[in-house]
DNA sequence: GTGAAAGCGCTAACAC
DNA sequence: GTGTTAGCGCTTTCAC
């Protein structure tokens, strides 16, 4: 009741007369242990409601059945989504999660990685920040012997397991989709350059406009931060151009949104004047009026595979990295269509 | 490199040629250790990049620096922003945050609390699922020692700390706000009743009512899930009785969102023919069209002030639990403003 | 099949 | 000011 004396293995080996060496084997099913004695420390178990002391587990066995999850922020649907995917693979298979986020600050995403207590966890699961390019305070981890799985935003120079959505193929969909709607003068308004996904999106950008023999206007690409307030922002400048572009491929949702708001604003007819696609598939985007064209993000499932990957670099030192990409998929609503 | 030998305080007293209780007093600074031992311990730390292993620490003190924390969900703007208010002050306080999604099931929510490793764990923060009536695995938990602290859905039986908006107060505003904006027939989407904020909501809406001598109708109040969905179905149902309403006061913003975009479908001018106020102020009630007049809740306070609560359970054993009740705040939108 | 004893990495009481 | 020792709760040889 107050000063918690939780009981032990050596209580249960007190009230039945036998050596706390024979409950811990009992409890873990393993050497030879009679029926008899195993049943009744079972029994004992659950009438003294014994937890295992896992302090005392994770000492002698190098293990903690915790894995730590560093990532940008939480408020998000992605990465909140993410996470859960991460929490049921974990759950699953007994893992605790223990949550640190960064605020997208890359010092305090050193400090995190500097200060995490490498002997009460298993395995690390990053999506770094946004410009973040020095990864040593990760790469001293796996040195460490921690597995570390990169999810969403990963660092390239380190070798290791990764899982993202395919950003490359995704942002070539959305840009060719919008060309097949009859779109010619395609803005990108995109995030911050340091980071791989921000540049894969980029190149299948510039891809499909090759392929369909658009010109590209270097002024029409413009790389800014991830939010609502960046999208808006982005999108006045692209109205002040003496060329205005007819179309916006946002790098995300959030920044489509913005980008919404701003052209109905400006009185601008979101789809015939100026068509509008983001990335990720946020409830909001069939939400918003006009509903936002986007290429959904498997973040959920990217949760599941990152965790499933990382436990499996725990199991097996030796595990080779892999690297997983997923697919995403158009899903076209009102701000691409195009009556005339 | 492989198998990870952690640098542990006997190498560093090895290195150095001292004892290894020495290296833990300089390192943590109590009794008194000559500057010059204190010093060079603290060069080798960092030449060798010593970590403290916490399982060690925490069986000894019997303090783990976690804390577990078990909500609903994460996937909405409100838990998200009280998590990041939890981690925030976890965080400053160097303690872990564990996160434990029970994803409404109230079965999962007494499995995770069953299978809590008490003994890594130093205090809980928990936000009820919806169905939970029965509280003793919770129960339990303060019992054998471990706090526990609520936020917004907390369990009214259990004598501790509890943290919440201030739900009776901000329906009231609610739905006074309608009535002063010429709304006479208002009806309340609300959610599962077995919830005390759910109750409170309710209290304020009826107390409204009766201070501006408005006649309550039952059939306008109807409980169901807080999702999106449920709050078209609601919608729905009010839309097809004989005595229709003209104002709908909804237990959050997904059910205010679900009702805009029923109606919305249904061609009735809102605001206008019928006025719709939400709770929460989740970003998308700004973005939605017409945007939603809603009370906003102070999630990142509550994350943070529950976590301070919970840390001064921790320290001091016999904190005398608070109840904290934080205001929530009006902010009228095109939802409710009748230009007539 | 079961017990005794050592040890995981650390702190705390007690010497000197 | 520093070393020695015991012990936190558990697992794991090694005996018997």
């Amino acid at each position: 009741m107050n000063r918690r004396h939780l009981v032990t293995l050596k209580d249960i080996a007190r009230e039945l007369g036998i050596s706390v060496a024979t409950v811990s084997r009992a409890l873990r099913d393993t050497y030879d242990v009679s029926e008899e004695t195993k049943n009744s420390v079972l029994t004992k178990v659950k009438e003294l409601n014994y937890r295992p002391n896992f302090n005392a587990m994770g000492l002698v066995n190098h293990k903690s059945h915790n894995i730590a999850v560093i990532l940008p922020t939480i408020t998000n649907y992605y990465f909140s989504t993410v996470i859960t995917g991460i929490q049921y693979t974990a759950y699953k298979n007994a893992y605790n999660i223990i949550l640190h986020v960064t605020g997208e600050s890359p010092e305090r995403e050193i400090t995190i990685a500097k200060e995490l207590p490498l002997s009460s966890i298993d395995g690390v699961l990053v999506s770094v920040t946004s410009e973040s390019n020095k990864c040593d305070h990760l790469q001293e981890i796996i040195d460490n012997g921690v597995p570390v799985v990169f999810f969403d935003r990963v660092a390239e120079s380190i070798k290791t397991s990764k899982v993202m959505q395919n950003d490359y193929e995704g942002a070539f969909t959305a840009v060719e989709h919008l060309i097949k709607r009859g779109y010619r003068k395609i803005a990108h308004i995109s995030g911050p350059f340091s980071l791989a996904f921000t540049k894969e999106r980029l190149r299948g950008y510039l891809t499909a406009l090759k392929k369909h023999k658009i010109p590209f206007n270097q002024n029409w690409v413009i790389h800014s931060e991830f939010n609502q307030e960046s999208g808006g922002a982005d999108t006045y400048k692209l109205l002040s151009m003496r060329d205005r572009p007819d179309a916006i491929f946002a790098v995300n949702d959030r920044k489509a949104v913005g980008a919404i708001l701003t052209l109905k604003k400006k009185g601008i007819r979101i789809g015939q004047e100026i068509g509008v696609i983001g990335f990720t598939n946020d409830p909001v985007s069939a939400i918003i009026s006009p509903s936002l064209t986007t290429v959904e993000e498997p973040a959920s499932a990217i949760g599941e595979k990152s965790c499933e990957l990382l436990l499996k670099h725990i199991s097996k030192k030796d595990f080779i990295p892999e690297e997983v990409i997923l697919k995403g998929k158009l899903i076209a609503r009102e701000s691409t269509s195009r009556t005339s």
